[in-house]
DNA sequence: TTAATATATGAACAACTGTTCATATGTTCA
DNA sequence: TGAACATATGAACAGTTGTTCATATATTAA
């Protein structure tokens, strides 16, 4: 079996290993639309207002200065990946955090870029 | 001062003490600027194969199967946002974790959507 | 020098995202 | 009931992204 030629550095034996070694293509994908969802301002902002306070739709919108629709559909994007959960109460549909876990991450990412200043 | 009318949940005072205690605009933006590069399936992998070992683009190029541009394109912005960092090894150029943070960032990120499965 | 190898960069294009507008659905209270 | 409020959804459009192709730059070895 012929193998392209590569840089002199390449051992193709190895890189399979590697290879084998990272997560299946599933997990990376799943990852992408989680990391996909946190780099919208927008987004972020809501789960910073979010990890202080549980709050509705209507409070969201007031905070962040961007339409009810808008708000809306950025939540949903949370909703579906599990960064945010629901719960009705009354006419007001109040969102929070999922979990610690989502909490870690926007704390790492803050972390990063704060460390660098 | 007038106020716009907003559901009876509203308490403009508390939104404006939750907004100040969110991070700044600068580190909003950049927050997402890093989550943006998380976000592509081409760099996640680049970052499980150099939490591995340190690889040189061809070595990289080789385990991704797309070209050595769209490599190194991927390899700029990461190193752009200080998630990788370089190195001269003679006619090769070395990349690697720029630190602990970023280990623990993919980390989180894949126990996340491993968590639900 | 020059040729060969390794990497970077710019342009261009298809694919995707976030927002708004318009409208639909769901809930409460009169 | 129905009117008012709260939220969700679909369509559409401008802006952004990731890839490839073509080409430039950098390093080594001859």
């Amino acid at each position: 079996m012929f193998m392209e030629e590569k840089c002199e550095r390449v051992d193709t034996q190895q890189i399979e290993t590697l290879l084998q070694a990272i997560p299946e293509a599933d997990s990376i994908s799943k990852m992408a639309a989680v990391f996909q969802a946190l780099q919208s301002e927008t987004r972020l902002k809501i789960l910073f207002l979010l990890r202080q306070k549980e709050m509705c739709v209507c409070e969201l919108e007031q905070a962040l200065e961007v339409t009810q629709s808008a708000v809306s559909h950025s939540l949903r994007t949370l909703r579906q990946l599990d960064l945010v959960r629901v719960r009705r109460e009354g006419k007001f549909t109040v969102y929070y955090i999922a979990d610690e876990h989502v909490r870690m991450l926007i704390e790492m990412g803050l972390e990063h870029v704060e460390e660098k200043a």
